[in-house]
DNA sequence: GCTCGTAACGAACAACGTTCGTTGCGGACG
DNA sequence: CGTCCGCAACGAACGTTGTTCGTTACGAGC
């Protein structure tokens, strides 16, 4: 099956293509939310109906499939630096480049990572930890793990990135929900609730805690056959 | 607003509540997947239309979380053992009923956790890392780190246990891509495939790595102002 | 300049979540 | 014991959704 390009040419209007339907759609995912990514609307916004798209598109989740690998496309891979501030820089910007888009990051939870920038993107993480000094086993369970990380911190994150409500929402009511808690019931919920909704890099603190465990913790005490 | 109470009782048919509801989503969802989860689907069950639910439940989302909540109420909390043990088990424990139901974890990722079971697990989370020695700090953001870490491990086991696809399908399909990598492209995720897709309990690996790196990484030095 | 493959399109289908107005049961009151 | 009325339950409908089907019309090749 290969690509399929237009052969109209009308002056007036740019030809579809796969690349311009996917990028229309990481637009209007970024102007008018993840309820408003529709196959109509992206048609709209591309001045033709929704049964256009699907010459192009197998159906809606393969369009953001091809969205998230084209969020995907624009992380830089770290050149310089010891490997970890590297890993830690790739983590990073991986986790920002899913989370500036709301509900993306969802979509590759539950799912092997297929699209090809994230497999750059893998593959680079799995050289830096093997530069690092750790065994194949580890190296390869840790991308698991930091993969898992990223997408995880990137959903987390890009639910609050609804536009429909203001960036302070949530953190106002997770405030009142801890304040209006039985104190009784959750002792310790309500004693900590200060450090819980405390300010801080809380990702990159969760992050330094992933290197040091995985640099810590040989992943050989669990394979199965080990007795 | 106080809980409706049905004061129907027909003899043939069992009174609706919000329980029964949110219990007979959960059959659904187990018997019949995510995509069966419908509104008109669960009253179907119920031997009713999909209006009448909307009496005991406020949405479809509505109806979710709280089956996640109930999910989680069959959460044993530990009681005796080293703390880092008990850990262990709450945090697998947990994972394992939220995995159970396809695609029910989703709903806890972006979101503060606000179910009445899921804050009974934190606040017993919280009092084990508190036991550990840890500082006010630091339990509080590793609980987030747990909870992460319990969600999204879910989210990915969950999406195995898919109804319409045998339970080896997922890896026979990672094997494949992974297969059929160009070598010269990802050259060392093809050079460590074997390893990638090695079995093991890959998740208490990583509950290993991440209570390591809790112990060993402060987060004093991630707040705001520690100038 | 005719033909043909196929990109593009309009219309339709089934199914969804949710709302509305009505119905009829059961407890409360006279 | 009979009447009333609040509200759980329901049937029907609305607006949208993803996707498919049959048709149209454009551009390349003989």
């Amino acid at each position: 099956m290969r690509a399929p390009v237009s052969r109209r040419a009308r002056p007036a209007k740019a030809p579809l293509s796969r690349e311009v339907i996917v990028r229309t759609g990481l637009k209007v995912l970024d102007r008018d939310g993840l309820d408003a990514l529709t196959m109509r609307r992206v048609g709209q916004e591309l001045d033709t109906g929704a049964a256009s798209l699907y010459v192009y598109v197998k159906n809606r989740e393969d369009l953001m499939d091809a969205m998230l690998d084209t969020a995907l496309a624009d992380v830089p891979l770290p050149a310089e630096g010891p490997w970890q501030q590297q890993v830690e820089e790739l983590v990073v910007s991986a986790t920002e480049a899913m989370s500036r888009h709301e509900g993306l990051a969802l979509v590759a939870l539950g799912g092997i990572p297929s699209g090809e920038h994230a497999l750059r993107i893998l593959d680079r993480l799995l050289a830096l930890l093997k530069d690092g000094g750790l065994d194949d086993m580890t190296a390869a369970w840790a991308v698991d793990l930091l993969y898992l990380y990223i997408t995880a911190g990137a959903a987390e994150q890009g639910a609050y990135n609804t536009t429909d409500r203001t960036q302070g929402q949530h953190l106002a009511d997770a405030e009142r929900l801890y304040a209006e808690l039985p104190a009784d019931r959750y002792p310790m919920i309500t004693a900590l609730r200060g450090p819980l909704l405390s300010a801080g890099d809380r990702e990159r603190w969760g992050l330094q805690v992933l290197l040091n465990g995985i640099l810590n913790t040989p992943a050989g005490g669990f394979t199965p056959a080990d007795t």
